[in-house]
DNA sequence: TATTTTTTTTAGATTTGTCTAAATATTTGT
DNA sequence: ACAAATATTTAGACAAATCTAAAAAAAATA
């Protein structure tokens, strides 16, 4: 069966605020997809009636095992492309969520697969988030931010929370990508700022939002 | 300015029949786009109000210089996706078209210039076909069909003008590709069959279909 | 608990691209 | 040149995805 881009868009974007929150709101899904809470009601009654959500009335809604698959299908596909784009063609991590906002929705499992192929059958994406394989199953690592992960020892950073494009570029000030290794020296309760040393420059501070917002493996 | 993937496909199809026709009429378009004529008529009207057409009424329709420009650039792109399609990811080349047909409408220049760049800008399709520049130049080559080129001596395959998948399925029987040697031995004016050599193989006959449709240069 | 505020839904409109059926223009054949 | 056939356009409708404004439900607050 086929669903529209839009369709795809909103399975998905359901799927990541369910990784917070048990039900999903309407408000929640209008602001996220930038879009009015009216067209966000309309949808998920389409999507209600294509078994792909369980949506009820001023509640909240969820997906069904079958909304859940094709957002792991349009998750995987995002992820290979991204990972494509910057392994492949060179583009800069800061650069590719867009351009993968279109290619995740070109439905082809030839294509798909003979990349996933191409890439090496990589299991994580430039900004350290996993990729599910063709059935959906992805491996989850034990990581930790940077305000929890014990101190004066290096770390290697394994994922990015928040992908924001300005985030990004601050990271990228930073010097900071997937498999920089970061010792955390001292942290300040005053602002929950902290003081860490990335790879062998000399020691810098981060603040409390970046230190939660990039996580790692210990 | 952005365009529709509905607009783009009627201006890259306009540009195709123009290489025949002067003028293009709405039939022509519809049983190409596999569309009725009166949507035809709405498209070329909105077309006309884009200043991306030049339509009269009953009488027929040209691409602007706006229009040619847009259409060089899909079949840029979707040429450069082609030629992606079978040399980076192995697909076979009766097999790419209808995956190019959605990676076309993609428009970000950063990807199609770098995904230009890795392909080594190269200049020629997986079909033969030229691919544009970013400007929209392109080289033609001097080439005939196989019904026309000098007989008794080896020429080379340079590119397929019918390049349906059936077409390219028979092709594919015969072992003819873009590079392929071929001689001509015999033409027999009952049919316009031709009786060939393809590289070192035992000599075989083809079509006076197939003839007018694989072009070669001497 | 009653009132206010926030959230969500409904009703009705809009845009895009398509369609069918009918009307009109053009071309063809005699 | 005139009738028949073909091509094209118009008129009106529809589905998808969105919107605004108003109504209804739920949550928060005094």
């Amino acid at each position: 069966m086929h669903h529209t881009p839009s369709e795809e868009n909103y399975i998905k974007c359901i799927y990541h605020l369910q990784y917070n929150t048990e039900k999903v709101s309407t408000n929640m899904l209008a602001s996220t997809i930038c879009t009015k809470p009216a067209s966000v009601t309309d949808m998920l009654k389409k999507l209600q009636s294509k078994k792909l959500v369980n949506y009820e009335k001023y509640y909240g809604v969820k997906l069904t095992d079958t909304g859940n698959k094709i957002a792991l299908d349009v998750i995987r596909k995002h992820r290979l492309w991204e990972y494509f784009l910057v392994n492949t063609l060179g583009f800069n991590w800061t650069k590719v969520h867009e351009v993968a906002e279109h290619l995740e929705h070109i439905s082809n499992k030839e294509l798909i697969n003979r990349l996933d192929d191409f890439l090496g059958n990589t299991s994580v994406d430039p900004h350290g988030d996993p990729i599910p394989d063709q059935k959906g199953k992805y491996k989850t690592i034990r990581q930790s931010c940077l305000s929890e992960v014990p101190m004066r020892q290096y770390v290697c950073v394994s994922s990015i929370k928040n992908q924001s494009s300005q985030m990004l570029d601050l990271l990228s000030h930073y010097n900071i990508t997937i498999g920089t290794k970061i010792k955390v020296i001292r942290r300040f309760e005053f602002d929950g700022s902290a003081e860490i040393k990335i790879n062998k420059s000399p020691l810098t501070i981060v603040s409390e939002l970046v230190a939660k917002n990039v996580y790692c493996t210990i």
